[in-house]
Order: structure tokens, then sequence, then C-alpha cells
DNA sequence: GGTATTATTTAGGCATTCCTAAAAGCAGTC
DNA sequence: GACTGCTTTTAGGAATGCCTAAATAATACC
């Protein structure tokens, strides 16, 4: 069943399904519903639709999880959206930390033929603007990165490797700050009691609230020793 | 009011309506339901919407025009999907008779600011594949071509200038002949009684039905006598 | 000018997807 | 083990946009 026998909504429910799950495991009615926008009571209306659909198996007050069948589309879904943010990226100018809203709403409407012509414009990318990997036509996705910038200690430098795209502002503050993947940071030094790092980026000092860079991926960590 | 204030649904009422208000003034329930693919009934019902959105003026049994309200988003519509259908001919290499299915749905999506950047990129063409032209952003668009292929004699020679994209089959059909705007045909013979026109084309001669010959625009006539 | 045909509208429904308010289930606390 | 607070579900409804069937208006023909 191709992704496109499905309705936007339901397209939206299961890419946000999957994102979740990969943080969390299960994914709970409530979490489901601050992350779509929804009531809680319209998120369990649509559930019970999807569970029908065999695209998640859902146990009442326990939440879902993705069915394989549900899996699939949500990687074509997501597949689409970041291939979408690359080319917007990159073929078409759009600020890096400006593509996630107009790939939002034309994921739902690219054809497979123009999703080749797009990836293979593009030299067949692995990321998307955010450091995101995006899914192989295949469904294969390399697991997420498991350090954050927070994770670090004073001295160790590393290399960005991904930014959450969740929340507009706080990825404006990430462009503002020159804070993007492929970029080198140093901790310069961590403030007790979970408070700031201090981080130093193309080699201008910034406090970084720790909740903040825990939204931020990092590959590549060295220590000041060099190893 | 700008263009995103409204419904997919509504944006394709209003489109369609312009279409056909170019072609016979005056838009009749039923010529809209056909082109649209809605029964009767349900264009009645929508119709009713967009009047009292001061989108159209109607009058029961009478059919519908367009406000200037209505009008202004018809041609945001319009150029976003013939824009769209330049881009994806031009930067994507979709065929240009096949651009129109993936305009049809991408165009609902666009926001301004991308539009813009398209625009730039293609270098601000006036065309769309099919050679319709592309409405400026403040609203403007030359009249359409009045002279057909059908309407040649014969020994006359043309520039081809537009082809209709309502029917897919029949774009196909003008594709593979080679009949795309720009090209010039010459009229060899032109068969009695509305019968059909021995055109030459590329130096290949085809015999043309009278009525797909009417589907086709052309400018630039000349006699073979030199003028 | 009446009748047949066609065009259009009204009436009643259905599917999708969302909402609020109220009820019910679950979990931790004393 | 009952109470409290939070999560989740049920119930009832609204908006959009489509449908079919039936009624009505316009038109065209003889």
């Amino acid at each position: 069943m191709p992704l496109s026998e499905h309705t936007e909504s339901v397209q939206d429910y299961l890419k946000t399904i999957f994102d979740i799950q990969r943080e969390r495991g299960r994914v709970a009615t409530t979490v489901l519903a601050e992350r779509l926008g929804n009531s809680p009571a319209s998120v369990t209306g649509m559930i019970k639709k999807l569970a029908a659909l065999n695209l998640v198996e859902y146990e009442p007050y326990q939440g879902v999880v993705l069915t394989p069948a549900g899996e699939k589309i949500a990687l074509e879904v997501i597949r689409h959206h970041r291939l979408i943010e690359r080319y917007l990226a990159e073929a078409l100018g759009v600020p890096w930390d400006q593509v996630h809203a107009e790939a939002e709403k034309w994921e739902h409407v690219l054809s497979e033929d123009l999703e080749d012509r797009i990836d293979a414009v593009l030299g067949y990318p692995t990321t998307d603007p955010h450091g995101a990997p995006i899914p192989k036509r295949d469904g294969t996705l390399p697991p997420p990165h498991t350090t954050r910038l927070s994770d670090l200690q004073s001295g160790q430098s590393a290399t960005i490797a991904e930014v959450s795209d969740h929340d507009p502002a706080m990825l404006r503050y990430f462009a503002e700050l020159g804070l993007r993947p492929g970029v080198d940071v140093t901790v310069v030094a961590v403030a007790p009691f979970g408070g700031p790092l201090t981080v130093r980026l193309d080699d201008v000092e910034h406090a970084v609230g720790r909740e903040v860079a825990g939204y931020v991926s990092v590959c590549d960590v060295t220590s000041a020793s060099g190893e």
C-alpha cells in the first residue's frame, strides 16, 4: 500500500510516531497529541483508525507502536521530508533553518518520480540540512546519534552532527550562533548544577543552556590532551 | 486575503472558473462540474460558498463570474501552477507533457518566498512549457491567443504558441508528434467538410483531426506566397 | 402554448478529522 | 486500601466537501 493511499493526516501521525518512538520507545497519547498540536481525544480517535489499518499496534491506555507496515510509510514520508529540505537549501537557496515548514507541506504531494529526480540532482545525499539522515529508498536508516553536546566535558572538542528541528525558534537560535552540522566546537567550560556550557565556535565563545545543548548531537569527540 | 487563507478546493474552483471564463464568459454549473470532475449538485453548493466569500457573483440558474477578489486569487494559483510546471521541466527534467499533474498538487502548498526563488532561478520566465503565459506577481496576464491551428488554410505556415493541457492523453499525443510551443508548422492540405489537416512538422507530415487542431494556438502566420 | 429535455438546485447523507466536556482508568501517597 | 491527580477514553458535535435522488426552473421543439 503506497504512501499516497493515505491521507496527509495519517502520514503526519505515522511520521511523528516514528520520531517519538526513536526517542522513547512506546508512544503515549499525550506526547503524540502535544507534538501534533491536537487534543488527546482527537489522537485517541485517530490512533484507533491507524490500528484498524494495521499501521500501529494499539493497547488502550498503553499508547502505540508502529507495525512494519506503519514504519515503512513513516520512513517514506521522512525520506520525502528530508530530501525536500536538502533540495530547498541546496538548489533554491532557502536558509537551512527555514526549510522545515515548506517541506512539511510539500512532502505530502511529492510523487515517486519527482523524488527520484531530486535525489539524482542532489547526488544521492545522505543527510538533510539539520544533519538528520535521509532514509534510503529501501527504508534503511542509520541509528540515531547517541552523544549530545550537553554530554561533553570541559576541554572536549567535537563536530556537530545534527541539530533538532522541532522548535523553529531554537533552530533560528542555532543558525544565528553558527551552530550547524559539520562545524567543530570546543567546550571551554561547564557550569555546575546543570548550568550552561561555554563553547567555542569559529573562535567566538557562547554560553549555551544545558537543555538547549541537549538538542544538539555531536560526533568525533576528542579530549584536549589529544585523545 | 492571501491565497493560503483558502482551501485547496476553493483555489481549484477559482482557477477553473477563470479558465472557463476566458473561453466562454459566464460559467455554467454543469461545465464547471465537468471540468472539476464533481457532480453538478456539489458545484452548486461550493458556488454558494464562494459567493458568500465574495469571490464570485452568483445568479441562480445563470452560473458565476469571478469578482475582482476571486480573479486575484485565481491568478495567483495559476501563477503558481505555471511557474511550477516550468520549473519541473527546466530544472528537474520532467517531460513537458507530464508536468501538469505534479504542479496540480504542488501549487497549493507553495509559499510566496519559494515562488520568488523559483521565479528568480528560472530568470523570470513568461510562459509555461505548454506555451501558456505565466501571470506576473501583480496579476497581469496577456490576452489569450486567438488563432488556432484549425484556422489555418492550406499553404500557410505558423509557429506553435500554445497547446491545451486539459487532456493528458491529447498532451501525450502532441508530445509524440513533436507539436510543442516554438515549433514551426506548415499546413500542406485541409480536408473538406471539417476533415483533418495535413501539417508538415520537422519535415514529416501528419494528419491532425480538426478538433485536435482546435486545441493548438499559433502565432506568426505566413502564407506560402511570402505574406 | 404545452410538452419533452436539459440544467440546476434542494434535501438528506456520508467520510474525514478536528473539538470540548465528562467519564473512566491508572498510579502513587498516606 | 482509599484518595488524589494525571492520563486516556467516550460522548456528542462542528466544519468541509463530496455524493445520490428528487424536485424545480429554463429551454427548445412541435
